[in-house]
DNA sequence: TTCAAAAGAAACGCTTGCGTAACGGTCCGT
DNA sequence: ACGGACCGTTACGCAAGCGTTTCTTTTGAA
């Protein structure tokens, strides 16, 4: 069962999420920071720097960075992988879970508030 | 008529737009950028740059830095107010409707193909 | 055992956005 | 006509992201 959306509800439904966001959360995570960490967290584990970089089409470093940046914000976790001492493993955390979840949340409140 | 979504499906939306949208375009609009953008075309004008930071909760000079790099980009435009020349009004331009129009569409496209 | 390839991180210089504070132009009541 | 209030911009120092290149560790095959 897809979701079926107007052109004015699509943008409308953008638009009044991103407000919101900007006016609750202070973290202010870019485009691709949250494309990486919605990726960690609805695709199944494991999850490489590497695999990141193919799925979003960018250069590895950007990965390396980016998971700095949300770790220090707890929203990730590193962790070596001892199969192959090379990876490294990226792992979800409470913090993150609860972050998304509360995201989900806004998505849908403002989806209710769409007209038409 | 409301958009009701599932958690999976509000979370898989943002998902694969944002993926796409970072695959696709070069330009990264933060999310700052983007509720301005949206604000300015969906919302009926006039649109000064006091008016979009108090509806944005932030301060006036990142609207101004906004608007130096959209305006670079050509998704917006800036006109004196002969009227009180005090202010600045934000125009609206073909460009900028057209990437607004290609990216409704990605959000359309995109919640067709969300399951559940 | 040796050595090329692979994975991720670190280093480099650059660009862009931020918050705060100061500034120049404009309006309007006195 | 003057002075305060208002509007948008600019300046400043700083933090964070970018692309490219280099480095370190680890792997696996010759």
């Amino acid at each position: 069962m897809p979701v079926e959306l107007t052109p004015s509800q699509a943008l409308g439904l953008w638009h009044t999420v991103s407000l919101e966001q900007v006016r609750v959360d202070g973290r202010d995570l870019t485009l691709r920071q949250m494309a990486i960490l919605l990726q960690i967290y609805l695709v199944p584990p494991p999850h490489t720097v590497r695999g990141l970089a193919a799925t979003l089409g960018v250069t590895k470093p950007v990965i390396t960075r980016a998971l700095d940046t949300m770790g220090a914000l707890g929203l990730v976790d590193r962790v070596r992988d001892d199969r192959d001492r090379r990876n490294v493993v990226i792992k979800r955390t409470v913090d993150g879970a609860l972050y998304l979840e509360k995201f989900g949340d806004l998505i849908i409140d403002q989806g209710r508030k769409q007209p038409k």
